[in-house]
DNA sequence: GTCTGTGAAGGGCTTCACAGCT
DNA sequence: AGCTGTGAAGCCCTTCACAGAC
């Protein structure tokens, strides 16, 4: 086996290991890959509906405001378990724990990125993170004309004091954001720091132990994704340039009145799971 | 239906319209969607192949460059007709030319950003989207303070020059990189300006008409379905800190030495398809 | 012998439809 | 009546194993 995971995802087995696991949790093996990354987006609009002050949230409503079908929705929550009342619909706030338990969110994961380029700088400053639980703790950067510099309100470190200062910092999350040649050099050491989860935006495919979670964003793939499924819905020859007039249907199911989708318009899924 | 990809991707029953489609292409419908994506990073590895003057690969050096099973490989291959030579492998450049064509790259797609933040410009001072044949031809912001300024060599424009712009600079491609709360407005005017393609970093779910196609990188849901892989793997209780000597077996397989590939070890395929 | 192309088997995910609770 | 939770069916995709071409 060379594969990350099976593309299809799989239940997991059960890494032997701990076989009596902790309390609260019921179950948190058995949860498909691809219900793990929808639950993140259902995290994120129960955010919004928290804020917002709704208490109750129906399936349809959540599915509709997260961009799918009621029944995934449903099916994806009853992994971890009951969550809501027949007849009435979830409470939100205690979906929105029950999900951020389920993901692993509540000690709160420390970041570091590596890579203090354009991409890493634009990282450093993406308020996202913050907002959702993660702490940009270190930038790093190989370049003397980087290093030493204030990005935000974090100082860019040589790469040299990776290691010691994921040790002090106690990061779990590592982002590279460097070129590509770097990459596999940079997932190294952030291995040999004791990451166990990566998170990269070059385009090379990285190689890690076992024990190590890998993730990449290749921005040119979602492009070229795109291209592909652009060509094919368009007969494939799209000669004439678009007409003037773009009067089509077009759904608003922005939260708050979500509701019945009438017909022609598709919502998009997080790209990893459309 | 309010859906995109129906998830599990689906061969394209038939748009109906152009029946005898162009010449070259034999079958350009009935591509699993899944395949689709991992056809964008062999065509990555197989521009390096070429820049390193390789002339033929196998399967299983493509694959193992790709992180990618090489059953897996030629069943995706397969799809796009005989590409290669049993008992010898793929002739390198042909077969980049053939995924190529079968993405709809031949055609430059041209690409306009609006949003000129911190993301934005990183994304606009990206190199890799013009090596990988996209050109950026746009850049737009709402905010006084920035549309006029420069960067890289475009100057931000005022949003309300988009639709005109993506007219006469034929865009074909939209990327939105603004704040969440502008994205859905951001999005209706790509789609006003005739954009069928919209790749967006927004967290928000976008609805589109019938006819674009939208994909969304989250990068809060990366982290996070990296933070509940991760948790799954260890056992889920992380508690003792990971040992100083991280000695493990790792595979290399570059390119270029890319062979049988030993045992424990993970390579991570695009977040797209993994 | 080597390596591609592919039918068939197996598994995961989605969709449907309805049972069950309020 | 309304909405959740879930078996079951079906689909898509991956994996296996080998036939077929060089």
């Amino acid at each position: 086996m060379t594969e990350q995971h099976p593309t299809q995802g799989r239940p997991l087995a059960g890494v032997s290991g701990a076989e009596g696991l902790s309390a609260a949790t019921p179950e948190l093996r058995d949860i498909p890959q691809a219900t793990v990354t929808r639950l993140a987006a259902y995290l994120r609009v129960l955010g919004l509906l928290v804020d917002q002050g709704t208490h109750i949230v129906s399936s349809e409503e959540l599915a509709a405001a997260s961009g799918v079908g009621s029944a995934k929705l449903r099916k994806d929550l009853s992994f971890l378990g009951p969550n809501g009342v027949r007849g009435v619909g979830y409470d939100v706030s205690r979906l929105r724990g029950r999900i951020e338990q389920t993901l692993g969110l509540d000690r709160g994961h420390k970041v570091v990125l590596v890579g203090a380029g354009n991409l890493g700088q634009a990282l450093a400053g993406y308020g996202g993170f913050g907002r959702r639980g993660f702490e940009m703790v270190g930038l790093f950067d190989i370049d003397p004309a980087v290093t030493g510099t204030q990005v935000g309100d974090l100082a860019v470190r040589h790469i040299d004091e990776l290691d010691q200062a994921c040790r002090e910092l106690e990061a779990t999350i590592g982002v590279i954001a460097t070129p590509d040649d770097a990459a596999q050099d940079v997932c190294d050491r952030l291995v040999g720091a004791g990451l166990d989860c990566i998170l990269s935006f070059s385009a090379t495919s990285l190689d890690v132990p076992e024990h190590v979670e890998s993730r990449r964003v290749d921005l040119a793939v979602e492009m070229q994704v795109l291209s592909f499924n652009s060509a094919r819905n368009t007969g494939q020859v799209p000669v004439s340039p678009p007409a003037l007039d773009h009067t089509e249907p077009r759904t608003q199911v922005r939260i708050g009145h979500a509701a019945h989708v009438p017909s022609a318009a598709k919502r998009n899924g997080s790209v990893i799971a459309p």
